[in-house]
DNA sequence: CACTCAGTATTACATTTGTAATCCATACTT
DNA sequence: AAGTATGGATTACAAATGTAATACTGAGTG
């Protein structure tokens, strides 16, 4: 199975906006960004170098300006990263997680209904 | 609500000995930690010291020699880490990452029983 | 009492990450 | 053609992290 990189916490918010849309140029992102952080024009354009680096990214050229797109795509990424969760957590056993998720979060009815629906398709 | 200090993959190893059984001493700690890693015994040490400084361990004093245990538990723990994660991935929302996993997921007819049971009495 | 050994405390150092600023090249302006 | 502005490339720098090594100190040993 292909190895997604690891992506850090301030790179996962670049990357949500280019899953959300893309090719996006840089500027695109950065206005994209303007209401989710506060962070410089600059700061993005070195995570979306990063990324390119590490191959989660890639780009198109036109005249001066890069248009970018992912490489990765958001599900193998969240795959990825809730096997290193829970290997840490949990020593890797799914089941264990869930039992305590279900236990210690608030459902709504609703929730629940469509979960155990889920469930019984699942089960078939 | 309590914060628990953040604890870092490398840390977590360690907290997980001594969430296992406490006190221990540092020299317990390393023997334990034999087997799943091949940390030099210094590498540990400076584990735990790091964890102390961070308040998540404590220890007590015999002779010589340093007893750790921990001041934080790992449920407290695991839940903290689970609400960072769930940010990062889904944006704080409980829910979809439970439908996401539960479509990845393989369980046996076993687990999706058990789970239904669970949230049999959650709906009530 | 001097020496050694075992623990603890301190220091080390490369990499990763967050957060930018500065430098460089080129397309447009005058 | 020279000057400016804009976007990309390079460099910066502190904190956190992984992974230890070295220094110090007191307790037992000869």
């Amino acid at each position: 199975m292909k190895t997604v990189p690891h992506i850090t916490d301030a790179e996962w918010e670049v990357m949500k906006v280019l899953w959300n849309q893309s090719p996006r140029t840089a500027n695109e992102v950065i206005e994209a960004m303007q209401d989710q952080t506060d962070w410089k024009p600059k700061t993005i354009r070195t995570l979306l170098n990063r990324l390119t680096q590490k191959q989660a990214l890639s780009f198109t050229q036109e005249n001066r300006v890069y248009a970018y797109f992912p490489l990765v795509s958001e599900g193998e990424c969240v795959k990825s990263e809730t096997q290193s969760f829970l290997k840490r957590m949990y020593g890797g056993a799914f089941k264990p997680m869930l039992v305590n998720f279900l236990k210690e979060e608030q459902l709504s009815e609703e929730d629940i209904k469509e979960l155990k629906q889920l469930l019984e398709n699942k089960s078939k």
